[in-house]
DNA sequence: AATATAATATGATAATTATCATAACTGGAA
DNA sequence: TTCCAGTTATGATAATTATCATATTATATT
């Protein structure tokens, strides 16, 4: 009984498509590692030679701008794959990789994935699209910056991570983030942001609960994004 | 003799992986077409069945707002393939596709290219890598688009076209694109694109020759983008 | 060449968003 | 508990950018 087998990573990501074999040859060659939230997997300019499976928790691929603040590019969560386009473009890391919550991850090195990309095409397959989805997701994310205001892009971000982590018992948001890393997703200050939520707030589309966040008028926040 | 061995497609793209044998399949399920100025190769929504190699010309993709503005995700030059995201992601095109200029392309149909894809790995490695290139441009545009002010982004698109398109012999710039099509580009309203050329004018950061542009100060021009 | 149409240019103003300042709250460490 | 550091909140103001109005210039069409 092997441990990839099994793993949600292997039944999310491209490694679908891997069979008995490679499976067991995945499982010998990974590395299983457990990053606090906070920490990072790899930071901006690393050589990484390899990809990361992500098996537990929530973390952000983000770059540091030259004042300081941190803009985030995309959350990953668990059953998703990371640092595929710096291995597959042969460069370090163009974006750095932390923890948004405690996270288990396992390495799996570049030696391997290739054999995989070149000895099975679904795998290859599978890979090639998964970039595509993450091109796709960028230039639309491009274009909602230029043509919606901070206000959309908050309404929108709001939703997306509520479709996408779901809520807790309490009806909050699951990934729990920083306004200022909220602010770092929508490509706004952090004041700003604070500020909206405040307005939001007091228009009932959502509610406060500490720093945790409640959606209460879904129905209006998409009309808003739109 | 066949006409796709010596294309410039063939020499930049990932087409250079393809064999003897596979150029020539290539150059009998080809069809070639003529693009003027202004018009579409395909549209945002339609299903385009196949790549497009660009022989000659210039185009852009870009996406409508609902604000009837244009926001150009990027432009493409011949030795390019276009459509290969939604041709993998088996998605309508999430973009429009338009000629800046002239252009001749070559429509290559889906089914030849899954079979490169399939069987030659260094064309599958290829095509892979461009998707990832675009990527992290896009990426990195996304991340300038929000720590980057106007005026940054102008003198940075500038370059960008300098760099990548080159000059006439009056050293002005050879893609010529309209204040509104480069507006579309920095992501801004063409009224403050035409301002800030006027100021680099004035400035004698460049030079506006009639509708063309000739870059005067580049040093200056990358101080003021970095 | 004359006219129409589109592209470029510039001014005035409004809207949006960032920045700086400071206060209130929160969660953890001693 | 009490204090401290970090986060959240809000006000005041400045900077940036969009919008609307209107010239001016270029390009195309008859």
């Amino acid at each position: 009984m092997n441990k990839c087998d099994q793993c949600i990573v292997r039944q999310l990501s491209s490694l679908k498509a891997l069979n008995k074999d490679e499976v067991v040859k995945l499982a010998n060659s990974k590395t299983t590692y457990k990053i606090k939230k906070g920490d990072a997997i790899f930071e901006e300019g690393e050589v990484t030679n390899g990809v990361f499976c992500i098996k537990d928790g929530v973390g952000k691929l983000s770059k540091l701008s030259a004042n300081g603040k941190d803009q985030i590019v995309k959350l990953v969560q668990a059953g998703e794959l990371l640092g595929q386009r710096s291995m597959i473009s042969n460069e370090p890391a163009n974006l750095s990789a932390k923890a948004v919550a405690d996270m288990e991850v396992c390495f799996i090195p570049k030696s391997e994935i290739l054999h995989f990309f070149n000895n099975n095409n679904q795998f290859s397959m599978n890979l090639m699209q998964s970039v595509c989805e993450d091109l796709k997701e960028s230039e639309n994310d491009k274009i909602a910056l230029v043509q919606k205001t901070v206000k959309q892009r908050l309404a929108e971000t709001l939703l997306h991570l509520h479709d996408t982590f779901g809520e807790n018992e309490d009806k909050t948001l699951k990934v729990q983030l920083t306004r200022e890393e909220l602010a770092g997703i929508i490509g706004t200050a952090t004041e700003s942001c604070i500020r909206l939520l405040s307005d939001f707030n007091k228009l009932d589309l959502i509610e406060l609960v500490g720093k945790k966040i409640m959606l209460k008028n879904i129905k209006a926040l998409k009309k808003m994004a739109e």
